[in-house]
RNA sequence: GGAGAGUUGUCCGAGUGGUUGAAGGAGCACGCCUGGAAAGUGUGUAUACCUCUAAAGGGUAUCGAGGGUUCGAAUCCCUCACUCUCCGCCA
């Protein structure tokens, strides 16, 4: 959520970041300044009579000890009326600032200064390609592959539970779990904490993160506890600093975490949704800092230069782009998304997606520090996939292929014991 | 799931209707003391918003969350969340 104060500052060039992210209604900009001029002067009017209010109640106090009933019951009258006064400004006060909460919520991150303008994935720019491999025409795609050395059971998976949900078996099981533990270890390594967090969230851990109100329908809800199920550790690991000071010399917090994430979905079909490529259930390790609000672009750099060496060490050829203002998510202020190359397949597939949310997130989270000066600044919020499991697994089955076997790439080969599969 | 007891500041802990943003202690910070340290001693030690602003100051709110009663609530009532104990159930 963006600072009332920033709109009220930069106003215009609030307006100019807004436009490229392709935001239709700079006007709420100053709708939202409007709403917080009114709520300060309906919040002086209403301080100041509550403030007589309780003046009186004191001394009412005073003359009871000291035996002036009276005098007492008098002021009591007094006090009532204004009370009456007070009712009115209250309940305007509160719906200003709810309707405020409300507006300024629609808003979007602003983007960057690097953010390229853009409306589509075709705008993104490519900061960096490794080469293409090309595969003989035999080459089989990851759904063929599994299902050869079964791998996974995408019919087991629709049976129990639905599209959406596949089944790892076997080899495809423990070469997940390679994988999983792999990428741990590398994260852990760097100096990120490991973290096993609840898999589901209650409603303020959705909206500190960003996914309320923006994503509602992309959730799992479970109706009877109030419990969404996450979308990303992102989620819960970033809001384990809600609602929290942190020291600064705390910072930066650097956490690491396995999970399952599940997502709806709502609304994607075709080859896009083939095999691995988009699942509701699928898992991923995540990476999250929480650094000083001057420091969060050299960490976005290292959270890249992190990402891009694992794919380098897993010999997956990648790109990173760097999202256009219409491809970036609602809360990012500068977003690198890392994609892995599906020979098989001949087309790019998204395993990463690190961002540096600046003070978007922090701002509803309420995570701040003190700075040198003693000043309560709000911490910035970072981070990045580490990598998502599917498309990495497609992309390593697809690319790894030989005619009878699937090669273990070297740094797996410790957690799977094996050279290959087949 | 049932019954009961709790939730107070960085921490411990007092407080059952009236100058209580909150006793006391610990911790922390700064000062005094000291050759230095410990001990001792003094002062300070929340956040948000508003106002004012060079600074200070002032106002409002906050004692798990939200509502209510009252001139006045940390204190009384209601709802919810969480913690603990016992019973039930269970990986």
């Amino acid at each position: 959520m963006l600072q009332v104060n920033v709109l009220r500052q930069k106003t215009e060039w609030v307006k100019e970041r807004l436009a490229v992210k392709n935001f239709k209604q700079p006007e709420l900009v100053d709708a939202i300044v409007a709403m917080d001029d009114e709520r300060k002067k309906l919040q002086a009017e209403f301080d100041a009579l509550q403030a007589k209010v309780n003046a009186s109640s004191k001394n009412i106090g005073k003359l009871m000890s000291t035996g002036n009933r009276e005098e007492a019951e008098q002021l009591k009258a007094d006090v009532a009326t204004w009370k009456l006064q007070l009712e009115p400004g209250k309940k305007q006060a509160a719906e200003t600032e709810k309707k405020l909460e409300e507006t300024i919520t629609l808003l979007p991150n602003l983007p960057s200064e690097k953010v390229p303008k853009g409306l589509s994935p075709e705008d993104n720019e490519v900061v960096k390609q490794t080469e293409v491999p090309m595969l003989p025409e035999t080459a089989l795609p990851h759904w063929e592959l599994t299902k050869k050395y079964k791998l996974i059971d995408f019919d087991l998976g629709n049976k129990i539970t639905g599209s959406g949900f596949p089944v790892y078996t076997g080899k495809g099981a423990k070469l997940q779990r390679s994988l999983i533990q792999y990428f741990l270890d590398y994260n852990t390594d760097a100096g990120y904490k490991e973290i096993i967090p609840p898999f589901m969230v209650n409603e303020a851990s959705a909206f500190g993160t960003g996914q309320l109100p923006d994503k509602e329908g992309q959730m799992y809800f479970v109706n009877e506890d109030g419990f969404y199920l996450i979308p990303t550790s992102e989620v819960p690991v970033t809001n384990m600093y809600r609602d929290t000071i942190v020291k600064q010399e705390e910072l930066p917090v650097k956490m690491t975490a396995y999970s399952p994430c599940f997502r709806r979905e709502a609304g994607s079909y075709g080859k896009d949704v083939r095999g691995l490529n988009r699942l509701h259930q699928f898992e991923k390790v995540e990476i999250v800092q929480i650094v000083d609000a001057e420091k969060s672009y050299d960490a976005l750099e290292e959270m890249v230069s992190h990402v891009e060496r694992l794919l380098q060490l897993l010999k997956l050829p990648y790109r990173i782009l760097r999202l256009c203002g219409g491809d970036m998510s609602f809360t990012s202020a500068l977003t690198y998304d890392f994609e892995v190359y599906s020979a098989a397949q001949k087309r790019w597939l998204e395993v990463s997606s690190v961002s540096n949310f600046e003070s978007y997130q922090s701002n509803r989270l309420k995570c701040r520090y003190k700075d040198e000066s003693g000043k309560m600044q709000l911490v910035h919020t970072l981070n990045g996939s580490s990598l998502a499991l599917p498309r990495i697994l497609a992309c390593l089955l697809e690319n790894n292929q030989t005619e009878n076997s699937i090669v273990i790439p070297e740094v797996l080969r410790r957690y799977f014991g094996e050279d290959a599969i087949g």
